[in-house]
DNA sequence: TTCTCCCGCCACTAA
DNA sequence: TTAGTGGCGGGAGAA
């Protein structure tokens, strides 16, 4: 692009000859293949003082900042060989059509001129002809992207350009926190594996990275600089960096802490503090500054090589790097996590020894929001607000791990964790130690040691062995029924057990939608924001049994439901009445991880199914605790979101399958499956959803949410007539696949549900080419907007002509996305119970009573439509019972696992895997868990 | 108004 | 010399 520079003579240069000649070349160079752009600008026009014309030639440099699009079929082209991009916006003063006169470039502005570069613009724009206006829109619109899942993603914008009205313009432009640091570098994340396998060395270009995310490598420095300072990534050469990830994390976390005390940055901090509040006079004394310079030094020379030359004002010294490691010392050295930003501003001001003027103190905070950007995605803080005497301030809360230290090199591990020796002492597992801590503050968990030496987290209240977290963080003090600690053994367990921690169903919009682990702020891009309005209803009968929370974001968390004496005082996640609201998350995609690393990268992306693998095909799993049988990863617990993200485009969707106990009756006590690897399934899902699991009901699924109200009446009724001593005998009844299928699209455009309710024509016992389908009554909760909600109920199961083949559920208009299936078991012991109570069928599943009794659940007509689309079988889930532990003593459990559905409009299949058998394939990936019986 | 933080100039650094 | 880094602060969007 070629502009006109009317630079007057006077006009001093801004930059450099040697800074702006390559420039020059590159604009020189761009020039040559762009169009010729005559830009023209106000100082143009209200200027007739311009002594001269310069010629300046738009760089390249500057055509790429900020992934500017062009609509190059607008464009023309004075050469054929034009083929990049140009950057409109540095039109912001050009029109094509008008050459002579040329706008200066802003910089070069005399500083008398109070233009700033919007003002400019703007005033070009009144100025200039409606011709102008709509390039002037245009080059918005195609600002970039750097996503390619924005909102305003491509052809739709192109086929708008020009078209729509001036304000479509502006609704479609990228807000500015499309373009934040903080999402940007969630993006960032997304790319690289959280825990990198040793083998692999990941090298990150930065100008590659750059033009896939769409930005300028500026803002790539600015988190770069931040993972640097936490050894996440080091730099191997020019633009080149390497990827190391969260490996080294606890270890640089524990010697900023270290560091941190030794700065006597708590008494900065309260020192700051103290001296804002006017409580108190004090002052450091000289020599407790002279103290904190060297240890600035030290930490310069922990921090990288690069830095230890640094000292006090120099220019490394206020780096990004050592700036992050300050502030990342405040927060683990300060007693409340809690570092507000003036405060740290303040430190690294003085520390800095600059002149504590207020633009320094402005470009502190500036930077250390950047720094904060980054390590909120890291989800290492978040951000909070203080409110002092003098207000509201902002500030920010550590998240990450708080305890970097064993005691008598023990490793700690959650109780479930130590329930596989295999992964007693996985090294991985960074943020093991900082669950003791966070344990020990809740005073309902105790840390003590096993006999095996592992010490296990247990409660000290015998009837709420999960209870006490609620409201204990003051920023959360909304938390319903997770406690921390609950998440954080959620949380650990998943990290090194590959799956199920991905849930759903969010509780409420009453509900505080807390992440149940750190995860990003509420705010980010990628969390989902909570619903307005209630979307399904809960009965505290319905929450008896299981409790799903789902947090913004994205995770999901199965909450204990105590239906046993011994946990009824636990609270409930979901509160009676509560609207569950399925939220598509992320998260969820997290399963098998990335998908494109899976590919890359089997070992990871595959896990989930070697987990599943090593399920069916190892017995020593079966003999393990049910609450441990699967661990999830340390990089998945701690992935991104903004991986999580991505995924979820890119790997498109997943689905839960949540099987109940679907085995023959005579297979109760077959010794083959009690303890059986088809314990897994449902271990692995009791393990997350912390499901209460009966020793003497293993068999027992049930799940109380997203039931009719007609049922949960129907249920709760049942409950109260059943004495616990019941539930012993559902241990011995069989019951049939029934599921709860959820579909949903992603941001809640979809939210649809097959509500599990009964077999009746199978109630003698299905066959398992009729198991594979879905012969399941079942309501589908359409979820556009999650609106009233239509259902549509499924007559398949009861129809005399339902096939027996795949059943098809789809909703027009939504995308595929996540799709859950929950074995009608899930619903409570109670539910189970009370659908059990038919005596002429004590063998089968709770809700397989007889028809007649199905029948008079339904609350939905079976005239109701049936909502075609995805073909779902329905594969065949056996259970067996779980090891007896205290944890055990549960009643009800499910099984989950996940598949990823094909595409949007692809047809699923739900099929089981033989043995070790695996059937991926990059449009559909399936977990399979081999349950020992046929379709 | 205040909070946030994008944006990009341009000085510094390294190859 | 040139490209890579990244400090810095204006200024505007968001709250």
């Amino acid at each position: 692009m070629v502009k006109f520079d009317a630079r007057p003579q006077t006009a001093a240069p801004l930059s450099s000859p040697a800074s702006r000649a390559p420039a020059l070349a590159e604009e020189a160079s761009f020039g040559g293949r762009a169009m010729e752009v005559n830009c023209l600008t106000l100082q143009d026009l209200i200027s007739p003082r311009q002594p001269r014309l310069e010629f300046v030639i738009e760089d390249g440099e500057n055509a790429q900042k900020e992934n500017i699009f062009v609509d190059r079929s607008r464009m023309t082209p004075k050469t054929p060989m034009r083929s990049e991009p140009i950057d409109l916006s540095k039109q912001k003063t050009c029109t094509p059509e008008r050459n002579p006169i040329t706008p200066v470039k802003l910089a070069d502005r005399p500083q008398s001129e109070p233009w700033t570069p919007t003002a400019n613009l703007k005033m070009l724009i009144s100025a200039a002809s409606p011709d102008m206006r709509d390039r002037e829109k245009k080059k918005e619109l195609f600002r970039p992207i750097e996503n390619k899942n924005d909102a305003f993603s491509d052809s739709l914008q192109l086929d708008a350009v020009g078209d729509g009205p001036v304000d479509e313009f502006e609704k479609q432009r990228p807000s500015r926190k499309q373009k934040s640091l903080g999402l940007l570098c969630q993006k960032f994340l997304a790319r690289y594996p959280s825990y990198p396998l040793s083998t692999e060395k990941t090298t990150i270009s930065l100008d590659e990275v750059a033009a896939s995310l769409g930005v300028e490598r500026r803002r790539i420095y600015d988190i770069v600089n931040v993972l640097e300072s936490l050894h996440m990534v080091s730099r191997v050469a020019k633009n080149q960096y390497g990827w190391h990830g969260r490996h080294g994390l606890q270890k640089t976390l524990k010697n900023l802490q270290r560091l941190g005390e030794e700065q006597k940055y708590e008494e900065q901090m309260a020192y700051f503090h103290q001296k804002e509040l006017d409580l108190m006079e004090y002052k450091f004394g000289e020599r407790k500054r002279e103290g904190f310079l060297e240890q600035d030094q030290q930490l310069l020379d922990f921090s990288e090589p690069d830095c230890i030359s640094a000292s006090a004002n120099s220019r490394k010294d206020k780096s990004l790097r050592i700036m992050s490691q300050k502030f990342v010392m405040l927060f683990l050295v300060s007693k409340t996590k809690i570092v507000t930003l003036d405060v740290a501003a303040k430190i690294l001001i003085e520390e800095s020894q600059d002149v504590a003027d207020h633009s320094k103190f402005k470009t502190k905070v500036r930077r250390l929001y950047d720094i904060a950007n980054v390590l909120t995605s890291l989800v290492l803080i978040k951000k909070v607000h203080v409110t002092e005497e003098r207000g509201r301030k902002p500030a920010f809360k550590w998240i990450g791990p708080v305890d970097f230290s064993t005691e008598n090199g023990e490793q700690l591990v959650d109780v479930s964790t130590s329930a596989l020796p295999e992964l007693k002492t996985k090294p991985h597992s960074p943020f093991q130690p900082c669950v003791k801590q966070r344990l020990a503050r809740h005073s309902s968990f105790n840390v003590i040691p096993s006999s095996d030496g592992i010490k296990r987290k247990v409660s000290s209240e015998p009837n709420s062995p999960h209870r006490g977290e609620q409201g204990s963080d003051e920023y959360c003090p909304k938390i319903v029924g997770l406690t921390a600690a609950l998440r954080e053994k959620i949380d650990e367990n998943s990290q090194n057990q590959g799956c199920i921690n991905k849930k759903m169903i969010h509780s409420s919009d009453k509900l505080d939608p807390v992440p149940p682990f750190p995860v990003h702020p509420q705010d980010s891009e990628y969390c989902f924001h909570p619903l307005s309005h209630q979307v399904f209803s809960v009965t505290p009968a319905d929450l008896t049994s299981i409790h799903l929370q789902n947090g913004l974001d994205g995770h999901m968390t199965f909450t204990p439901t105590p239906t046993a004496s011994k946990t009824e005082s636990l609270k409930s996640t979901v509160l009676p009445n509560q609207p569950l609201i399925y939220v598509p998350s992320a998260s969820f995609f997290m399963l098998y991880g990335n998908f494109q690393e899976g590919h890359s990268k089997p070992e990871k992306g595959h896990e989930m199914l070697e987990v599943a693998q090593a399920a069916s095909c190892s017995t020593e799993l079966s003999a393990l605790p049910l609450a441990s049988s699967y661990k999830r990863r340390p990089q998945e617990a701690h992935e991104p979101v903004a991986k999580k993200q991505s995924m979820e485009i890119e790997d498109g969707p997943l689905s839960l399958v949540l099987p109940k106990k679907f085995t023959d009756p005579s297979d109760v006590a077959s010794p083959r499956n009690i303890g059986s690897i088809d314990t897994m399934p449902f271990e692995a899902f009791q393990r997350f959803s912390e499901i209460p699991l009966a020793e003497d009901s293993p068999r027992k699924t049930t799940i109380q949410c997203l039931v009719t109200p007609e049922r949960r009446k129907h249920l709760r009724n049942a409950d109260i007539e059943k004495p616990s001593k019941d539930r012993e005998n559902l241990s011995e009844e069989n019951t049939k696949p029934q599921y709860l299928y959820v579909q949903s699209a992603p941001g809640l455009n979809g939210f649809n549900f097959l509500l599990p309710d009964h077999q009746a024509a199978n109630a003698a016992g299905p066959s398992p080419s009729q198991l594979t389908s879905l012969h399941v009554p079942c309501m589908i909760v359409p979820s556009t907007a999650l609106a009233p909600m239509p259902f549509f109920y499924s007559p398949a199961i009861n129809s005399p002509v339902s096939s027996p083949g795949p059943v098809n559920f789809g909703l027009p208009g939504l995308r595929s996305s996540t799709q859950l299936l929950i074995d009608t078991n899930i619903l409570s012991p109670k539910t189970s119970k009370a659908l059990s109570m038919d005596p002429q069928h004590p063998g089968q599943s709770p809700v397989h009573l007889s028809p007649g009794v199905s029948r008079s659940h339904n609350t939905i007509t079976p005239d109701s439509p049936v909502c075609m689309g995805h073909p779902v079988t329905i594969m065949k889930l056996p259970q067996s019972p779980g090891p007896v532990t205290p944890k055990s003593i549960r009643p009800p459990y499910c099984e989950t696992f996940f598949k990823t559905p094909g595409s949007l409009g692809e047809p699923m299949t739900w099929r089981k895997i033989e043995g070790g058998q695996r059937n991926l394939s990059t449009a559909q990936r399936r977990l399979q868990i081999s349950s020992g019986s046929t379709d």
